[in-house]
Formats: structure tokens, C-alpha cells, sequence
DNA sequence: TCTTTTTGTAAAGCATGCTTGACTTAAACA
DNA sequence: TGTTTAAGTCAAGCATGCTTTACAAAAAGA
């Protein structure tokens, strides 16, 4: 799931570390997201985007339908 | 972290069963979201904002913010 | 060039999200 | 009354999110 981080991150001039810092997380944190490694949980969605003032869908790409099925008893 | 999932699905008249069919995870899965076990991952926040036409904001509550540090080197 | 800052990455460990299978209870209904 | 459906819950197990510590490499600045 692609993410706009480090953009709106650059935009403001802040380090990966000062974006950890306002967000309460670790920096790898950060880099793990802007580098793809994995998507945020739900509350640190919302941390990020409460920081930025933008809505989730925003700073998140919708992921592309993925079709699963669990077989539900 | 709240939400009207409990609700949203009552709108419809769909079981705890037709909405994780829907939703491609088990029934226990949905239980759990809305007894609060736990919160959705964000790839299923936003198939459940997508299923239900609503924002990710419009469905699931803010946290109330935590103001926990992490060490970061 | 040397030094500092920033970014990327890795490993180990704990917490959370989600699965299957199973069982209980209550409500709906024949 | 007996049967079925819906909801709640538990346990074990695997996947993902996040931590700390540590190191390497690139970029920025003296």
C-alpha cells in the first residue's frame, strides 16, 4: 500500500527522525513505511493523519482489491 | 477505538457472518472488531470504509491520544 | 578532506491482527 | 418442543507492526 510520507514529510523539511519524534514511534518505524516494508496500524494512521491535518484517504493509497477468501465455519 | 460497525451492519440487516463474507475475513474477525477486541489492520479499515461507501473517519473513532515516547537512538 | 547528519537495513523480541476449529448461549421459528 | 441461526468466546498458531541495538553508506556541511 503506497503512502505519501515521504513527500509530506519534505514538504515540511523534517528527518525521518523528526517525523518519528511528532508521531511518538521510532524512526525505523518511519523509514519502514516510506520504504514500503508494511502499512501502518489503524491508530498511527490516524496520528500521521492528524499531524498532517489530512484525511486518511489522502495520505493513503486504497490497496488494489485483494479477493481473499477465509472460509467462515 | 470505537465504531459503528455494529450499527452500519444493522442498517442492512446483515449478520455478523454476511458482513465477513463481504469482507473476506471470518466471522470471529468481525466479532472481535466490534466487541473492541482489537482494531482493523489499515488494508481492512479500508475495505470496510469501501463495502460501507464512508470515509475511514466517518467509521472508526479517533484514539484518544496516547502521548507515548519511543527512544529513537 | 574530515565530520556530522540522514537514510537504509538487519536481527531479535514482544504486541497486535487474523486464522481455524470448537463450544456455549440466546433468539427465531417450525 | 426441537431445530436452526446468530452472536460471543476461547485456544493455538501464523503473519504483521513496532521496538531496541547496531552498523553501513550516502548526503550535507565545515
Amino acid at each position: 500500500m503506497k503512502n505519501r510520507l515521504r513527500v509530506l514529510r519534505a514538504e515540511r523539511d523534517w528527518s525521518q527522525a523528526d517525523l518519528a519524534q511528532a508521531l511518538g514511534v521510532s524512526r525505523q518505524t518511519v523509514n519502514a513505511l516510506e520504504t514500503g516494508k508494511y502499512d501502518p496500524s489503524l491508530p498511527l494512521a490516524f496520528k500521521i493523519a492528524d499531524l498532517f491535518e489530512l484525511a486518511i484517504e489522502q495520505i493513503f493509497e486504497r490497496p488494489s482489491a485483494d479477493n481473499q477468501s477465509a472460509s467462515n465455519d
